[in-house]
RNA sequence: GCUGGAAUCGUGUAGUGGCAAUCACAGGAGACUGUAAAUCUCCCGCCUUUCGGCUUCGUAGGUUCGAGUCCUACUUCCAGCA
């Protein structure tokens, strides 16, 4: 029997929880979980080229299908020879489908995603007519933000986009809800994602049987916003189906983040990698892992780099106070990155004020870097079973002030 | 020296007789979770927690019910001419 070029291991489990460690087997090399996978939304990890991205400590990279269609367009990086060619990354990829784009560029256009319920006034403020997606039981249509120009994406078609890119990774199409979104219209949206989920699946099959030599992973994608049911009906749905892993997704209610995440977890294959789309503050990424969150994606680390953020032990803090123009120090004592090891904070502050771009690099390297090797001891921690004294220090020490 | 122009928030500006302070930058604080994001929000003359109060258009006069705006002188700067 030969092993599909796509499979997950578990090697560990942490007693009386739903935290595990294992590894990824993809075609372009293993992922050993739990793993924050950096996002390179346009076939680039902004600000950083690949060897810095390799430095950090990602074994991964979240490309986006929407994006890559629209520019420069899936024929051209399946005639460049894939994804990770093209970039010249030499590792794993994984690719969104566009589903975030439905909420993003749709219904919550021009509003902060809130990972709240108490989000009454940001609704009173929506402005119909401004959107650039509209739902279809049939698929989205989006209106392009780099022309305006209109676009029809099925399940289907962001498979094709999908296998085109050429990642070893691809998520269903999925439709992402708000929390402001009444219960009818979260129930209509999830049996839509269903029937986009099977439609997804059989394209995705029907294109891996076509090119012998490429298989693309598929991942289903859960919504379900944060009701109980609606999570462990679609977790049940999801596991009944022949998907390589899933993603957990939807704009996730923060308090409650760990126990969504364990109602899905308790219903799927252990055998099969669990993703968590969009997620990297140090609080939901240790109840993720506890709930059994195998990897993770999240722009954080870039873009708040780009915006003068860095992640320290004591929290994120930004680099452009005033307070930091004359501090000779690394970001944090003790950190462990490229940055750290060789610029100061004045320097850092300089940069962001003067507005050169090289305040991004080094500032994504940091944060990447932080989230990464904060994931890597939370693997090492449930390997020796030390994960809940690793999380209780770390975020008491995180969220003090 | 002559002629013409200019002077408004830290800076550059808007305001051409009717409640001065528009816009930008700089400065201060904050936000950012499957990237419409190297972006966005708020503050930014003084006092006040708020409500609100006070001050101020180079200087000194003048005209006018009323002047940043018109007039006179002065100061400084700019341009042209000598």
């Amino acid at each position: 029997m030969t092993k599909k070029p796509f499979y997950f291991e578990v090697s560990s489990k942490l007693p009386g929880a739903l935290a595990r460690t294992g590894v990824i087997h993809t075609p372009h090399g293993d992922i050993e979980t739990p793993a924050f996978i950096v996002v390179g939304t346009k076939a680039d990890v902004k600000a950083m080229v690949p060897e810095m991205v390799h430095d950090v400590g990602a074994q991964a990279v979240l490309a986006n299908a929407y994006h890559l269609y629209l520019q420069p367009g899936h024929d051209l990086i399946a005639r460049a020879g894939g994804l990770s060619k093209f970039m010249h990354w030499n590792g794993p990829t994984f690719t969104d489908s566009g589903g975030f784009q439905v909420l993003s560029l749709g219904s919550g256009f021009k509003k902060v995603l809130a990972m709240t319920t108490d989000v009454d006034a940001e609704l009173a403020i929506a402005r119909k007519g401004d959107r650039h997606a509209w739902v279809t039981d049939d698929g989205v249509k989006f209106k392009s933000h780099l022309d305006g120009s209109f676009h029809f994406f099925t399940p289907e078609f962001s498979m094709q986009i999908q296998h085109g890119i050429g990642s070893d990774v691809a998520m269903a199409f999925d439709e992402l809800t708000s929390l402001a979104d009444s219960r009818a219209y979260q129930e209509k949206a999830l049996a839509r994602t269903h029937a986009w989920a099977d439609r997804s699946l059989a394209e995705m099959q029907r294109l891996n049987a076509a090119t012998p030599d490429y298989y693309q992973a598929l991942f289903g994608v859960l919504q379900g916003a944060n009701y109980e049911d609606l999570r462990k009906e679609t977790a049940t749905w999801m596991a009944e189906r022949d998907f390589d892993g899933f993603g957990i997704g939807g704009a996730l209610e923060k308090d409650e983040m760990g126990t969504i995440i364990r109602w899905c977890n308790e219903i799927l294959p252990e055998n099969k990698p669990r993703h968590l789309l969009g997620i990297a503050e140090p609080d939901d990424i240790f109840a993720a892992i506890e709930q059994g969150i195998d990897t993770f994606d999240c722009v954080s680390p870039t873009r708040v780099a780009r915006n003068g953020s860095a992640y320290t032990p004591s929290g994120r803090v930004n680099i452009r106070g005033k307070q930091y123009i004359d501090a000779f120090t690394p970001v944090f004592e003790g950190c462990d990155c490229y940055t750290c090891q060789h610029y100061t904070l004045a320097y850092i502050n300089h940069l962001a004020r003067a507005k050169e771009t090289l305040s991004g690099t080094l500032l994504s390297i940091h944060n990447e870097r932080f989230i990464i090797k904060l994931v890597d001891d939370i693997r090492e921690s449930i390997k020796d079973g030390t994960f809940y004294e690793f999380r209780d220090r770390f975020l008491t020490a995180y969220y003090r002030r």
